[in-house]
DNA sequence: ATTAACTTTGCAATAGTGTTGCACTAACTT
DNA sequence: AAGTTAGTGCAACACTATTGCAAAGTTAAT
């Protein structure tokens, strides 16, 4: 994905491009599954954690990622599609393997609806499903 | 519930009931909402955190309780049902109140089956939902 | 261009959760 | 009773997430 396309995506979502923020960007966006702040620190050593982190809740925030929070220990993040706002509807199925740690966003499987019993409202959810991917079966 | 019940309950599943670990159950069961290590702590001020966090292990180990990760930054634990062997059958949906952090475990909302792409193993899942519960609106 | 105002980044410190080694004690076995 | 095993308390540690603050970079206004 181009540099120039990127920053018009998070210029697209009102968050001014940086260096940093386009090269967090494009990792999350080439690597195609949900990376840890651990994960993208290490793809890029020189860059401060805490640099990545503000990134990562700029862009959350801002509906340009989402986190997945797969019970790994660490939260991670992928790539909002386009017209995501992050509700109900938007979400989707996450699918963590437990012999690769990889996680993976499920686009095809939205989340099901629920019918909660009277009195409870919700807006969002997480659902993990943790078993074998393909690639490591 | 009983003391004696309790350690019947535990000696069933193969746990030798000790104070800590019969204290720690019955907090569980009369609480009837799933608690942290950090909650449990708070509330029997004088033991310790590492001995509550075995409890809990063991516990988890032989289908005792069940944990819970609903994103709040620390993982939940909720007593299970008798016959329960933590498998994707006996999995249920999970509540957590994001205005009281209180976490529930919804029995009567059993997760959805669901079909993953070809290559897809799973043996376990998560379902959350945040909301505001009834206590709270 | 120069200054002022605002934003982003790097660094260091901190809080919180989860986890483990080790020594001590309680419980169980023979 | 002596030996063996299991459970507990304490302290230390690893790791994730988060924040204050100062330095560097950007933008906007004179
Ligand atoms: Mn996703
Ligand atoms: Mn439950
Ligand atoms: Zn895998
Ligand atoms: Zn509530």
């Amino acid at each position: 994905m181009e540099n120039k396309e990127i920053d018009k995506k998070l210029e697209s979502k009102n968050v001014k491009p940086t260096a940093m923020r386009t090269l967090v960007y494009k990792t999350l966006a080439e690597t195609g599954k949900a990376l840890s702040l651990a994960d993208l620190e290490q793809r890029f050593e020189k860059v401060e954690r805490s640099t990545i982190f503000r990134a990562l809740k700029t862009f959350e925030e801002n509906f340009i990622v989402h986190p997945v929070d797969d019970g790994s220990g660490s939260v991670k993040y992928a790539v909002c599609d386009d017209e995501c706002t992050c509700n109900i509807h938007d979400l989707h199925v996450h699918f963590y393997c437990t012999r690769c740690g990889r996680t993976r966003c499920m686009k095809e499987l939205p989340i099901p609806n629920i019918k909660l019993p009277e009195g409870y409202t919700y807006d969002n959810a997480q659902f993990i499903i943790n078993g074998v991917c393909p690639r490591c079966d």
